[in-house]
DNA sequence: GATGAATGAGACTTCATTCAT
DNA sequence: GATGAATGAAGTCTCATTCAT
């Protein structure tokens, strides 16, 4: 066993802040000038550390951008943890929608980001990140959810919902400040029951 | 004078189809592989000419993508044009909901690459595609389109709608081909008036 | 099928004309330098072309020292054709030394750089060089020559032999020019048969 | 004043023992694969020390390679003190061989390693490696031997030595153990004179 | 028009070395 | 003494683009 000179606890913490800056400025760049068009001599210097530094941290560029869309990928499902409490399909909708805003106001560039590589297969296997089955599970909360309020053809109604909340996240980053997520939101909850109905069976 | 050989018709038509195989071959790797991802001899093997050739029809690799997304903004662009004949709302939903999932059949890959791009201000900037100004149009058109058939609040009820439509078309995208379509795009229609009430005042 | 303007004819002497550039800088550079002392940048400087045209003729830096070697070991080949007209051993001796030379002479700097890697077995293996087989089939054809020469024991005194070239090549190489090659293969050769005896039994 | 501290002696026995560690792994690393090849921090790893430590006990990685080099002259050298105490040149030979032999076996690493770099004369020169002096003396040294031994012509006999000697480490080494070493080296002593005669001139 | 050899800037990554602790 | 985080120069390789033929 080898010694550890300078507080193991020191250098621990030393290197969580760098790997911090390096993840924030990740979020910066890769989603203003893509992936591809963010070099790694631009991310060292967003972060403000050496080059060098940065494969201390994190096998590669592309290794950075797996990170973050783990992280990504987090964000989306505490949102929906924010729902689960509301009794009624409406809440559920409503508060879904507004945790999914309140996430896009705080990580909107990481979200934009891991909106912009949704569709690119390649790229996504070579993160090896198992999207496909994070979108199948989410799919699978929300109708659970919608049933659970007594909301029937819940599998059908979730992909509604699901499709509505990725349309309106998309609206609501692509205006940049000035859309109305609360009338939209209203709008969209208007179209939910207030009311739970007792369910005659199951929803499978 | 040399030059203006043979066949002035015959050539245009040979060019023009050679133009048409460099954009075939374009979609299908940049979606894949990412416009980054794609080199201009990767395409130019796949459209089956010489990288030299390919300059002659294009002045850059970034003005082949570029001519792509001119292509893709008419696609969604005819889609709104097929609803405008449905006289109430949800037929009008309807309507354009399903033929933007013929659209997306057909032009699967070029809407994907499409997405992929929305969300990078920095390469839209460069590619010069008027896409702000697109979307607000696009808006517009839709609130006009429910304000005419009688829907309140048009204004708001748009973004729902433009939502919906935008989630819907990720959603069967990112599906493959397993996605119930018809069932969801009769779920949301439902959602919307099926008769078209008087109207009081104008939208705007 | 794609046309070929430009004469295929004259296209394919060029490349092989910037070809065999690269090869002869190789072996100056890698001889004197290392392989890993020597930058594709210098490489390509010295042979007088653009890195990137290197990389269309080669696969890696690698590959061009893949090329030097193949093309080290069919040296070493013919020098043993040349001696194989000798009828009696000393005469095999010395032409095959003598022959030796002479390729050291038109190729020490080849030489030299295939010498300095037949110990790092490492590298050795990457480039995928068949050399343990090489060297065995070289024994063989020593062993043979011999045996039809009346040489008794022609197994071990091959290996005798063997390491007589290599060790006056060595020398021979290391000495720059003053060596006295004719004497010492002299000396060598009085240390083999002048004539050839009647063999009573086969080699093996 | 500080430093000096409690025990000066046990601190100089544990900075040699650390030396010496570096220097083996060193051996095991640059002889696999290659000086380039290996990292520094590899070189600490499998030293089992920290980067900055070995920096404390050599100014440089090609410090460490100089220290090796170093040793491997010294190995040669003793090799043919070995031999200097037998009376005629067939016994000399022999000797000179077998310890030769069991030197490769105690340092084969080390001698594949310096074998690598003898026909880099910009590395050596950069090492600073007294090698041609080196090569000189021993020569010096084999032609005196066998001067003093009878051997008439002792200045081409010796390089015809020298050259059996390198050549049959080489094939010995490339082996790596099926080689019939004993057999050979007497194949190689029947070449040379038994009995010391009696000499009418000196060598030079 | 059509070709592909040629260019060289710039990308990612590694690595010897330093130095605050 | 001992550590390993930090540095940044330099390496290999790719790629959009040009242009002689």
């Amino acid at each position: 066993m080898r010694g550890m000179p300078r507080n193991a606890d020191a250098n621990a913490a030393l290197r969580e802040k760098t790997r911090e800056r390096v993840l924030q400025a990740a979020v910066r760049l890769f989603s203003r000038h893509g992936f591809d068009g963010t070099s790694v001599r631009a991310l060292a210097q967003e972060a403000d550390i050496a080059v060098g530094l940065l494969y201390s941290h994190f096998d590669s560029k592309e290794a950075v951008l797996s990170a973050l869309m783990r992280s990504s990928m987090l964000d989306v499902a505490r949102t929906l943890e924010a729902a689960d409490r509301e009794p009624t399909a409406r809440g559920f909708v409503t508060v879904l929608l507004t945790s999914a805003v309140e996430m896009l106001d705080a990580h909107r560039d990481l979200w934009r980001l891991s909106q912009g590589l949704r569709h690119q297969p390649e790229v996504l296997a070579r993160l090896k990140l198992p999207l496909e089955q994070f979108l199948g599970a989410t799919h699978q909360r929300l109708t659970q959810a919608l049933a659970e309020r007594g909301v029937p053809d819940a599998d059908i109604e979730a992909r509604v919902l699901f499709a509505t909340v990725e349309g309106v996240s998309q609206q609501y980053v692509q205006h940049e400040g000035d859309y109305p997520a609360a009338a939209v939101i209203q709008a969209v909850a208007r179209r939910w029951p207030g009311v739970t109905r007792k369910r005659k069976a199951d929803t499978r």
